[in-house]
DNA sequence: ACCTGAACACCGTTCAAGT
DNA sequence: ACCTGAACACCGTTCAAGT
């Protein structure tokens, strides 16, 4: 059978997801697609660009439309969105924030948060600070969640199990941060 | 020579800080020891641990003495500390951001900011979040920041360089709104 | 355009045996 | 206690050649 590099794209996310990150290897993929490893490199120029693609892939996957105006409410939206795009697929949140990390796609959640602080009539540095900190604090908190979540299902019972909503006490004390600055601009936009 | 496992974990950092945690592998890790691979084995039990204890002394080697008394500055202070020390060796946040991930050490950090937050009087579960949050953002910052500022080195330029003082404005925010809760928590307990 | 065959230059890890 | 020798079971990538 001939491929396409989207077959190869889908394809990985189908052995990462049942075999895990360090199962995906180029000879792996090309096994399984009935071909030989030198094949795949017709597609993709290497694995790094290939495991872009797959992150840029799971988190298409994952978007749902916007429902919230306020801009508050909107960074919510998105960065659970990102959050259940992540845990949606095995090793989706190492692979993701890797290739975020390293600047290989993974961009879109960023240009999202920044456009709705914007649209929120936040400050220019506001905006930039803002989304990054939203950004990391998804990262870090869903990277170390689905780990847990992974060594529990694997190592049966240890721990006390990670509950659903886990993110959103830290996303709230964040946005606490950014309404207080909100509040304080507009106080000091009155008073001039 | 014979050597002691302080000083297989010695030179893995000296090697990550000359040629990259990409070219940290057990096999040149012994060549530059003088020593077959198999001998690693006798000091450590797989390649995971030793770059888990390399991700210790890391940051044990960044440790600098308390100064700042209020539970802001404090959670500053370990979080800045905690950027340095990453910094300070090549690829050293992804080194001790991974160990953190997979709950391999590098836990020291967290145990610090729970404690500064937790002496500050804060209630038990905006110490769990606040630490939390606070680690993710230094973490993620860091990550970022790295990768760009090696980027640079080896590429020359391009883009705008990365001030050293980049995490603070994210810092300070999500601080505004640790202290936006523990003010709001003072003036609910005067009301009872 | 998509693939094969064959090679190059590597990996982490194990384990019996040496000193 | 610390190390060697030798092996096992793999990697990513390149490149000339085939269809």
């Amino acid at each position: 059978m001939r491929h396409s590099r989207s077959d190869v794209v889908a394809h990985a996310i189908t052995v990462l997801d049942e075999y895990g990150l360090e199962s995906l290897t180029m000879r792996r993929l090309a096994t399984e697609l009935g071909v030989r490893p030198s094949a795949l490199y017709h597609h993709v120029p290497n694995k790094q660009t290939l495991l872009a693609a797959v992150a840029d892939e799971i988190l298409a996957r994952g978007r749902r439309p916007a429902r919230a105006h306020r801009w508050d409410a909107r960074a919510v939206e998105i960065c659970t969105e990102l959050r259940d795009a992540m845990l949606a697929y095995r090793d989706g949140a190492e692979v993701v924030v890797t290739a975020h990390t390293f600047g290989l796609g993974a961009d879109g959640p960023a240009e999202r948060l920044r456009t709705a602080l914007r649209d929120g009539g936040l400050p220019a540095d506001l905006v930039e600070t803002g989304a990054r900190a939203l950004l990391h604090l998804v990262f870090g908190h869903t990277a170390e969640e689905q780990t847990a979540l992974q060594a529990a299902s694997a190592g049966a019972i240890d721990g006390v199990p990670v509950g659903r909503s886990d993110v959103e006490p830290s996303l709230e004390l964040l946005l606490d941060g950014l309404r207080a600055r909100v509040a304080a601009g507009d106080e000091h936009a009155r008073h001039t």
